[in-house]
DNA sequence: GTTGACCCGGTACCGGGGTACAGGGTTCAT
DNA sequence: ATGAACCCTGTACCCCGGTACCGGGTCAAC
């Protein structure tokens, strides 16, 4: 699959994955007779992980840790174990802040009957709070 | 509260603060005599809730969308219904795949003891899948 | 009063994540 | 064979979200 077929399933732009490239995110792959890149089918869903990791914020640096777990970690299972653990406990914290985000609109949902001074939406209390230690 | 208090208890620069208030995301706040910004004690939560919502993936632009419904939204409550249906159809859309990924990590570190080719991790089928119409 | 830390507005600069472009080579349908 | 679309490498540029810096004013402890 050529460059742009590649870019265009996996909804990016071509200069994308030339940086995605150059970044290491994706593996350089074989090239047909006339030098162009001919990547695997597999490459359309590393890709769109990528995006879609993005658009959930994470940086490319934590993409780039979270592709190579993915590949299954380092070879010893405790260093899989505590880098995974590090990355679920971040999940957990990300998906405990959104439904609260979530809760908060269902809330103000509820209350916009209400003339706007006496509805609740709460999310400036949920997500504004120091973490607790 | 002055401009570096409030940096401090919200754990962001000082030019940070200012970036917003030229963005529109904090509300310009009264003076001291001495010309100084003098902040209300709910601007940390404020300052707290951009930056967290920034680590979740918002762009501030969404964030400012966020704000808006925060302090009530739309007079309508019609408007007020079809625009926080469309952020919780988001928030649960974000909420999901990071369910996903944590799932996915679980099952790397329930077979990491295996060989490295032999391990589980299938984030990258989990979110690299195009979404269903 | 002095001094260092703070404040301000405005301009310049930076990093992350792209994206555009130039010049030249390749591919494929006509 | 031709021409448009594609590809490549490498360099320049852009947007978002800051952050640094300058020159000058303010504040508070000494």
């Amino acid at each position: 699959m050529r460059t742009n077929e590649l870019a265009s399933r996996a909804a990016v732009h071509p200069e994308t994955l030339r940086y995605y490239l150059r970044r290491g995110l994706l593996a350089e792959p074989e090239r047909t007779a006339g030098g162009y890149r001919s990547y695997p089918p597999e490459a359309v869903a590393r890709v769109r992980f990528i995006k879609r990791a993005q658009e959930l914020g994470f940086t490319l640096t934590e993409i780039d840790t979270l592709l190579h777990l993915a590949a299954g970690g380092p070879d010893s299972c405790d260093r899989v174990r505590a880098l995974a653990a590090d990355k679920i406990g971040d999940l957990r914290r990300r998906i405990a802040d959104l439904q609260a985000l979530e809760a908060g609109l269902r809330s103000l949902v509820a209350t916009c009957d209400r003339p706007r001074a006496e509805r609740d939406c709460p999310i400036l209390h949920q997500l504004g709070q120091p973490e607790e230690p």
